[in-house]
DNA sequence: CAAAAATGTTAGCCATAACTAACTTTTTCG
DNA sequence: CGAAAAAGTTAGTTATGGCTAACATTTTTG
C-alpha cells in the first residue's frame, strides 16, 4: 500500500526541491541585505559557492533570475512570484508546526525547510485553515 | 532565515530516503505475500528491476537484510526494527493527515510516503500525541 | 592607483539513484 | 523433461547536485 514518485527526474515543469531553496534563498537574502550576493546565499544554504553559480544558471534558463556573470542576481516576474509561493509554503508549515503542534520554533523552521517541497496544496491549504481557526479562538478567548 | 542540510552525502549512519522506501516496500509485500520479490518490491515503489537489485545490495552491506541473488529476500533482526520504524513513521503521519488535517486517505497517504523520511521525531511525536487525543475526545462524546 | 582581499566562475570530480539492453537463473507448463 | 516465460542480475548510461582546486573579476584599502 506505497506509492512514490521519484523525486529525480525533473520532467519539464516543476522546480527540484533544490531549485525551490535558492529561490527561497535569494528571496531571503535580497530581504536582509537589499541584493543578493552568491557568497551569502551559499551560506545561507550551506553550500560551496560554485554550486550558487551552477544553480543560478538553472534558473536563469527557466526564466526566474536574471543571472549575468558577476552581476547580482535579481527575480524576473515568473521568479518573484514562485519564491513568493515557496515562501509562504514554508510560513504556513512553520506557524502549522508552532502553533498547532507547539514545536520550538527552531526545530519547526527547519522541518519546513524540509516540508515545504513535497506537501501538496490540499494539506497546506488544511494547515492554513487550522492555524488560522487556532488563532481566531485565542482571540475570542482572550475577548480581544 | 533558512537552514539546510542537504540528503545527498550520506555520512555513514542514516538511511538515506530512497533506502527508507525500499525497507517499507519489503515489509509491506511481504506481508501481502508471504513472500518479498523483487518485481514486486518494484512494482510497489514503481522502479525498473535493477533498481532494486542495486538497492538490495546496499541494504545488504548495511547489516540490513539478506541478500543472496535469486534467493528471496528475508529482513536482518536490525532491518526488522529499521523497517517497522518508519512504518510507525508512516502512520503516524498518515492518520494525523486523515484524523486532524481531515485529508482524504490518498493524499495523506502520499503525502506520508514522503514526510516520513524528514520529519524529526519532536513533530511525529506531537503529531502521535495530537491524533491519540483527537480519538479519545471522540469515544467520549460518543460515550463508549 | 595598485596590490591585496573578497567575490565569483570554470573545469573536473564524486555520490546517489534512477534507467535500458542484454544476459542468467529459476519456474511453469505442455 | 525440456522449452518458453518469468524473475533476477550485470554492465553501462544518465541526471541531479553536491564538492575542490585553480582561475578571473571586482572591490577595498594603504
Amino acid at each position: 500500500m506505497i506509492e512514490i514518485k521519484r523525486a529525480t527526474a525533473r520532467k519539464n515543469n516543476g522546480l527540484s526541491a533544490s531549485q525551490e531553496d535558492y529561490l527561497e534563498a535569494i528571496l531571503n537574502v535580497a530581504d536582509a541585505s537589499g541584493t543578493a550576493r552568491s557568497t551569502d546565499i551559499a551560506g545561507t544554504l550551506g553550500v560551496a559557492k560554485p554550486s550558487v553559480t551552477g544553480a543560478l544558471k538553472l534558473l536563469a534558463q527557466r526564466g526566474l533570475v536574471n543571472y549575468k556573470p558577476y552581476g547580482c542576481v535579481t527575480f524576473t516576474q515568473k521568479g518573484v512570484s514562485q519564491a513568493g509561493r515557496v515562501a509562504q509554503r514554508h510560513e504556513i508549515i512553520k506557524s502549522f508546526f508552532v502553533n498547532i503542534l507547539r514545536v520550538d520554533a527552531a526545530i519547526a523552521q527547519k522541518a519546513a525547510c524540509k516540508a515545504e517541497h513535497l506537501l501538496g496544496p490540499v494539506i497546506i491549504s488544511r494547515m492554513r485553515d487550522f492555524t488560522k481557526l487556532s488563532k481566531k479562538k485565542v482571540r475570542q478567548r482572550t475577548k480581544r
